[in-house]
DNA sequence: AGGTTCATCGTACCGCTGTACTATAAAAAC
DNA sequence: GTTTTTATAGTACAGCGGTACGATGAACCT
């Protein structure tokens, strides 16, 4: 076996295993054993690269906040670079609704646990909110661009989390996004 | 000590120190015995009345939802009770942000637990959606009622979400709902 | 070539947690 | 008044999960 490995590499592969097995799982059916044989590796090996459970937790969410990290280079007008951000957020088909789950069971872990809670855990507002709110001053000036931008990415939230939860169809989701960029979009 | 209990009481009691005790502790640490501690009672108790696990598991989540259950009787006029009703789905004081935070963990673990996801668990849409869009129809005759509900309650999710997590202060989550509903009530 | 380091494995231990078994006192039944 | 429920408690057991301890073979260094 080789000696050199590169350590990033091989803790973003049992971390990609993490996200792999709870995402049907669950995360709190995801323990060392389970990574271990969803990476096909022994159970001291995930530890050698994360020592503590608490590591490995955050090592999968780490990851987890990478594969869901929302694409914002998209091209077009402002307004259609607004459109293909909020979409792109919507949990649409089988894959980003099981990553939309399992971010969902993070956060809720984060609530109780210091250590998780630290780690930004967020598909939340803090990165696009800035970046809708340049593009909508560009393209509605009418409105308030960090209020509305705001209340965009809650509505986009709200819509996921009916999404997740089975309560709308992808088609409705997009028409109440639609109907209120509409709105707003001149 | 006396013979006849009434045991969907003592259920309750029980209940509401699971729900005590997960709110602070988080729900994955909260098994038998803290219950059983919180509730200053033994620990066969617990299991007298919640034979197993998932039972407990189930006891609280119907208790909580119960604790939640959003009040839909207001008085004024239909617009006013439109706000009214919205504005109560926001967690905008401790108790509530701990609720609310315990019911986004249930909703975590219903996503792969089938016994707890054949349980009605939400505070979705399912149950306010028809209230509001009857008043909707009423308040604003310009608007789609139940697409314009939904999008309502999809903003107050997402508006929620943000509260908890700490992205928006109670005052922001209000204006930004407000903004909304002055737009949609005439 | 020999020794050292490093990635990997197998196994063992210990604490915690759900669950089961037995006991007991008080109230109810008769 | 005795017997039978019934609400409660204490203790015990078994499995699982995180963690620790050794072992081993391959690659690198000199």
């Amino acid at each position: 076996m080789p000696k050199r490995v590169d350590h990033d590499e091989r803790r973003r592969e049992l971390a990609d295993a993490l996200v792999r097995r709870a995402r049907t799982s669950g995360l709190h059916a995801t323990g060392f054993r389970e990574v271990a044989a969803e990476a096909g590796v022994s159970v001291n090996l995930v530890q050698y690269y994360f020592p503590t459970k608490a590591e490995l937790l955050a090592g999968g969410l780490l990851h987890l906040r990478e594969l869901l990290r929302p694409r914002t280079e998209h091209d077009g007008s402002p307004a259609d670079r607004i459109r293909a951000i909020l979409r792109a957020l919507l949990p649409t088909d089988d894959t980003s609704t099981d990553l939309y789950r399992l971010h969902a069971a993070y956060a809720a872990l984060a609530f109780t646990d210091p250590a998780l809670a630290a780690q930004p855990h967020t598909a939340g507002p803090d990165e696009l909110q800035p970046v809708l709110a340049a593009l909508l001053a560009d393209a509605a000036p009418a409105v308030h661009p960090e209020r509305t931008a705001t209340s965009l990415l809650a509505l986009g939230t709200g819509l996921s989390a009916y999404l997740v939860s089975g309560y709308l169809t992808p088609a409705d989701a997009l028409a109440a996004l639609d109907e209120q960029l509409d709105r707003i979009l001149s």
